[in-house]
DNA sequence: TTGAAAATGAAAGTTATTATCATCTAACCC
DNA sequence: GGGTTAGATGATAATAACTTTCATTTTCAA
């Protein structure tokens, strides 16, 4: 999903929460959707201020937690303390594989893999928005 | 890993170390060792207290350190803001999956998954020595 | 036994996140 | 357009989890 067709999800979660639209909110989740890697609040307040000096770090925070909810974005931690946004990948959910060794890591996609996933959610009672899967061993430089 | 054996790993990791070992250090250790879950700081003092009551946050709080650093403890984020320690796991390692609005955490094994994710990888050259994968999404009471 | 180094527990300090509150503004009504 | 109302904003305060500090206690090797 480009970041285009992002603004127009947002516009219609907006719309069907009965929210209303802001130019703040708007400039930020635009600024998101432009970046290609994980950003954190204060990072994202930064670049955002650069256009729009007097946009807060609430409205922003506030505009990342709607983006989550959402599923326009995908909160995570990495152990560092400080949670990270992340853009929803333009060209489909992949996963990752990572060599331990040389730290190459490939990506693949499987839809059988994906359909198990909701199958065992199901059966706990859960339904499944997205998720994250990482292997992890040799590549074929380094087995 | 038996708890046992890990009470082995931890004492060789502290004479390494040039430490001193320490009657409550050992519980608090030796507590986390039998648990089979992963709990946070705060379950775990609390699990502590029980029968040692004097022991203070701090120490809980280093000695879960001490078993990170050590390989004897996994720090996971998931996503509500605490910390969890997870064990080595004894036998074979469990899946995640976790409610997006209440936090609850959910385990599941599924043998099918594994094998899928092993011709995956196979396809790409690689061989898989372990793997996570976390779901997210909202649970039976949440959804 | 003794002294240096490590460990403890209480409390204070940090840092990121979340909530509060006094305005401000969008959207809907007429 | 003007008025109304509910949501939004930005500054700031509050919270919560984590980390450090420090006075004291304990371990352990000489």
């Amino acid at each position: 999903m480009d970041a285009v067709k992002k603004m127009e999800v947002l516009k219609s979660y907006i719309e069907t929460k009965g929210l209303k639209s802001t130019a703040q909110r708007d400039f930020i989740a635009d600024t998101f959707f432009k970046i290609n890697t994980h950003i954190s609040l204060d990072e994202l307040l930064k670049k955002v201020k650069r256009k729009t000096p007097n946009i807060g770090y609430a409205t922003v925070y506030r505009t990342m937690k709607l983006l989550t909810e959402s599923g326009l974005a995908i909160a995570r931690q990495f152990g560092d303390g400080q949670t990270r946004y992340e853009n929803l990948p333009e060209d489909g959910h992949h996963d990752h594989i990572i060599c331990i060794k040389c730290s190459k890591i490939a990506e693949f996609h499987n839809q059988k893999i994906e359909q198990l996933q909701m199958e065992a959610a199901k059966k706990l009672g859960f339904t499944v928005l997205n998720h994250k899967l990482e292997l992890y061993g040799y590549c074929s430089d380094c087995s």
